[in-house]
DNA sequence: CAAGATTCCTGGTGGC
DNA sequence: TGCCACCAGGAATCTT
């Protein structure tokens, strides 16, 4: 489920229920996680206190007192929880961080396209992971401009363009389709006929569309920490995403379902411009 | 170098 | 109900 806001979401709430506390206890399920990620041990982090909970792009990075900083990324399914003393271990779970009262911090992911690696803190920026990396999309750097510049003689189509994380990160296959149509603009537009115009609406509206969904994911922080473990993110109400078939809610039009870089994309005919 | 295709996995869904 | 094809919100790694 993860794209931007859902990390945002999973960090705040991490922040909220996991800051200060001890590591008693370590214990992972030996799987192999993503094509390309690193193998390590978060068995060093036994003792250690959850000092920070930072982000950059879709990677989770928790800093560690000690100097140890575990690099999470939740890949398609995902997820941190935090877990009460008592709860049961689930199907899936790759990395439990097991806390003094016998609550726990729970890395678990059911396609495990997603990774964790554990990093000395000052080095986890160099991590190959989070080379090359685009502006965050809700920071000062990305602007219409930037957005426009990156696009200039790419033969790429717009919304697969949005989702390279060089030229901006954490927009997913959902947002990407949301943000093109809160721009009227058409997802198969050629990224080199983007007008400097287009690029500020899209911009703009990457920003808001992500804003919108933290703003929703943050009301479910309650939820994150159910005994029930109630999972499952706040979805905010979307325009296009999934929708083929559907009316537009601005023109009327029906919104078409298409294949861009194998994935789908959806979008309205009706209001959306090349 | 850019861009498209393939690949890593499990689970949910819809058709028969 | 069971079986099976197909699809899924990511991103690395190939091929073209």
């Amino acid at each position: 489920m993860p794209e931007l806001p859902e990390v945002e979401t999973t960090r705040r709430a991490i922040e909220r229920f996991c800051l200060g506390r001890a590591v008693a206890g370590v214990r992972a399920s030996g799987a192999r996680m993503r094509v390309g990620s690193r193998r390590t041990s978060a068995a060093p982090l036994t003792g250690a206190a959850l000092a920070a909970v930072r982000r950059r792009a879709k990677f989770l990075l928790l800093d560690f007192t000690g100097g140890s900083t575990l690099l999470v990324h939740l890949g398609m399914t995902g997820t941190l929880r935090c877990a009460a003393p008592g709860d049961a271990p689930r199907t899936h779970d790759h990395l439990t961080l097991r806390f003094e009262d016998g609550g726990a911090l729970v890395f678990n992911d059911p396609r495990r396209f997603g990774l964790y690696e554990l990093w000395p803190t000052p080095r986890v920026e160099a991590s190959p992971h989070l080379g090359g990396l685009g502006p965050e999309p809700l920071s000062a750097a990305f602007t219409g401009a930037a957005l426009h510049a990156a696009s200039r003689g790419r033969r790429i189509a717009l919304k697969p363009l949005l989702m390279d994380p060089s030229v901006v990160v954490g927009v997913g296959n959902i947002y990407a389709s949301e943000a093109c149509h809160r721009a009227r603009l058409d997802p198969r537009l050629a990224a080199a006929r983007l007008s400097r115009d287009g690029a500020d609406r899209l911009a703009r509206e990457t920003r808001a569309v992500l804003r919108a969904a933290i703003r929703a994911g943050g009301t479910t922080l309650r939820d994150f920490t159910a005994p029930d473990g109630a999972r499952g993110y706040f979805r905010i109400k979307l325009s296009v995403y999934d929708r083929a078939g559907l009316a537009c809610g601005r023109c009327g039009g029906t919104i078409r379902r298409i294949v861009q870089a194998q994935r789908a994309s959806f979008y309205c005919p009706g209001c959306q411009r090349r």
